[in-house]
DNA sequence: CTTATATTTCAATAATTATTGAAATATACA
DNA sequence: TGTATATTTCAATAATTATTGAAATATAAG
């Protein structure tokens, strides 16, 4: 991932109504939600709901497809975890102790980080 | 970590001239760097070296300390790990394959994720 | 075809964040 | 003490981002 792309996602999930969407998406997976379900959780306008949801889409992170007139969100796993590689290979680049928070490998037989 | 403090976190290194210093740091480790030699690495103004750098420091990224006439900054590896561990963790909570970037575990004997 | 629901778009405003340059502070060194 | 270097602070401005409410679009259902 470029930095440039790893800017826009921690721009977009740093911001609270954002990381709200993040999470309840993150934790839905395929299931996702509408963004009318997300208007509700959060208690916000629905103009607003659209705006931070196209912040997180255009970094990625989310993706929306038209059911009917719902508008159904899911988080998108492949560029979450590439944001993730992104922290744990191109900053933390030669430091791994910074990197594998809550990693206690008590072998290292048979594991490997490519 | 609390999500607000995720949140300043994001914010902080969603910005390029403090994701760049956060890495430049993140790299250095102990060694640390100079606000000085980190303004002639962006080549940006010294009173927003300053204020960026106090944006890093506020989120816990990165903490400074007077060495002479110079103030040395360096990555605060706790709270980089914490931040990881709030992704992971947090975020990602039962979806570990959204969050374990690059990891590919051939055995998982021995190994754990407390 | 009309009405209702879901969502987005847009323009106006408010709020926050970034940049600039000058002045202030802190330390070192002659 | 006086001068030079490193960094921060501050005020002014510029730029970006967030919020609001109204209007537009898209689909569904009667």
């Amino acid at each position: 991932m470029e930095s440039a792309a790893a800017i826009k996602c921690f721009q977009a999930i740093g911001q609270s109504h954002r990381l709200s969407m993040f999470r309840e998406l993150a934790s839905r997976g395929e299931i996702g939600r509408t963004a009318g379900e997300l208007a509700d959780s959060l208690a916000i306008a629905p103009s607003q709901v659209s705006f931070h949801l196209k912040e997180l889409e255009h970094a990625g992170l989310i993706s929306g497809s038209r059911e009917g007139r719902f508008i159904r969100y899911r988080i998108e796993a492949d560029q979450v975890a590439h944001l993730l590689d992104f922290l744990l290979s191109d900053c933390c680049q030669g430091r791994p102790e910074l990197c594998r928070p809550g990693m206690h490998v008590k072998s290292v037989e048979g594991v490997s980080y490519d």
